[in-house]
DNA sequence: ATAAACCTTCGACAATGGTTGAAGGTCAAG
DNA sequence: CTTGACCTTCAACCATTGTCGAAGGTTTAT
């Protein structure tokens, strides 16, 4: 499978693949006599878990962390259990900050609209 | 005063400054007859608005949106308000975001941990 | 045989928010 | 007078997540 069929299935971009390959999202594929890539099936789950994870608001480096290196792995459970929930923790905290700053923001506006009640 | 003076009062570095005056989120100020910046207090008040303001979650961009070009201009009060309710609802909808990507991730580790209790 | 569609590499560009360094000018003190 | 500390500009670089185009090779179809 030449790198351009795989985008099709993939639903990404020829360069977006070739990115990722470069940044070790991906491991490099087997080459044809020309030179071309040659990718396997695996590649288009790989793919689509990146893609997934992504969507799951995991950055590149973070699912380079978390999947392991060689696809063919099995995936250590236990080690991504444990990602999973440093990344939960992680999100908590996002949630706090942003509540945080959301009441300052609101506490800005109520005192706008009317500074005689304000807390300044 | 001086860039430098401004600098340490302020908190933040000379680099910076200039940065912020090369993206006009301070205004370009007077220069002395050797070609240094010439600041005034106001300058501070405007920097530490500007700290502020991304403390609170505001990018660059948003701040100098935002905020009034001159420094002397009364700000529009019911702009400023508008401005900050626009803003409310962003981060409303980042916590939302926030909250269904934390869901996902809390199934994801729950399946991992007893996937015959998972929904695959 | 030739055109279209594909592949290769490499480098530049984008936005965001700066930092760092080079090359040079200025100022105050010893 | 010279040293160090400050200032100037401009350019390049960092990370992030890619996209786009150039220049050239390959494959497929007509």
């Amino acid at each position: 499978m030449k790198i351009g069929e795989l985008a099709k299935i993939a639903n990404v971009s020829t360069s977006r693949i070739r990115f990722y390959e470069k940044h070790g999202l991906i491991p490099p594929p087997s080459r044809q006599v020309n030179g071309y890539r040659e990718y396997s099936e695996a590649t288009i789950s790989r793919l689509s878990t990146i893609t997934m994870s992504k969507a799951l608001g995991f950055s590149l480096s973070e699912i380079k962390r978390i999947l392991p290196d060689d696809p063919r792995d099995t995936i250590q459970r236990s080690e991504l259990i444990s990602n999973l929930e440093k990344k939960l923790v992680d999100i908590d905290q996002r949630i706090d900050d942003l509540q945080e700053i959301r009441k300052k923001v609101k506490l800005m506006t109520t005192y706008l609209k009317d500074p005689n009640s304000g807390p300044c």
